[in-house]
DNA sequence: GCGACATACATGTCACGACATCAAAACTGG
DNA sequence: CCAGTTTTGATGTCGTGACATGTATGTCGC
């Protein structure tokens, strides 16, 4: 098998088994994987317009966060508002339960990426993302990470 | 945002941004990726059980080929037929027109390759491979890419 | 040989993810 | 001001993926 074959697929299995452990844990707590990176982006960068956090989802690059919101909205964890400014635009909030659920998300998240931390000991890390970042740079995920990464850099200001 | 955090979202991009491209080229010939590698390891491996064939399926780690074979048998690329020592499996082939498929989604994929081979051009691929092979060791899809690799090295033989 | 267990597969359900279509609202040039 | 275009979001459809359940068939202990 070529090499590059081989990443391939060792790339989606990497996804699937992140995904898996992060299903797992964050399962215990009734959030899918989708819905938490929603529920941590509102939490770091307050409310927003669906458009705005379409631009920086990297599970749905499509048009399509619309449902993963609905369904949030019917677990009562983000509130849809109309804008005020532009009647087109939904302005998304999360609720009191939203903010408390973004937290145990996040301490889901740190303690897998301090498991992830372990794994890659002793790998160059820094050569894969830069990589990584290559391979995704012209492509909608890796604009919508690129998008989240700027939006934190602006709000560490 | 913390290393782990960069690598989890953009192994996710580079998946997404792979299946993107693989879906438009694949998209020609009426195929999905899910269903290119299912025609891909009957090519390679001839006729099977179900329940190989879900060993060795990295896209679908569960139960789920059924649905997946649904379709190819649907389109009429693979047979489905009982097996006779035991009539609980399924035997899986490729028609002819299975295998005329198989080989333009072989041509596709190296197209691919090739250029996911450029854009790694300087990059310690080899150590990416090794960190992932790792990672994913225990996980069901990195099994499924190991019964694939195994295989591959005993049809070889 | 038969009852308990294990295996192989099919199928129901849920939540994505990608794509296309649609309607309402905002903008734009003349 | 107003017809045409663009933007924003909702929605329909299809094909996964992951999980649970159901059913037919094999296998094994006794």
């Amino acid at each position: 098998m070529r090499r590059a074959e081989q990443l391939r697929y060792l790339i989606l299995a990497a996804q699937r088994e992140g995904n898996r452990r992060l299903t797992g844990r964050l399962g215990e707590i009734g959030v899918t994987p989708a819905q938490s990176e929603v529920l941590r982006i509102l939490a770091g960068h307050g409310p927003m317009a669906l458009r705005e956090l379409g631009e920086m989802l990297v599970c749905d690059t499509g048009a399509s966060p619309s449902r993963i919101v609905d369904r949030l909205v019917g677990a009562g964890l983000v509130e849809r508002s109309a804008s005020e400014q532009d009647r087109r635009q939904v302005r998304l909030a999360l609720t009191q339960d939203g903010r408390a659920k973004a937290e145990r998300v996040a301490e889901i998240e740190d303690q897998l990426y301090d498991q992830l931390d372990r794994a890659a000991k002793g790998t160059d890390v820094e050569a894969f993302l830069e990589f990584l970042t290559k391979f995704t740079h012209e492509s909608p995920a890796g604009r919508a990470f690129a998008n989240r990464v700027a939006a934190e850099g602006r709000r560490k200001k």
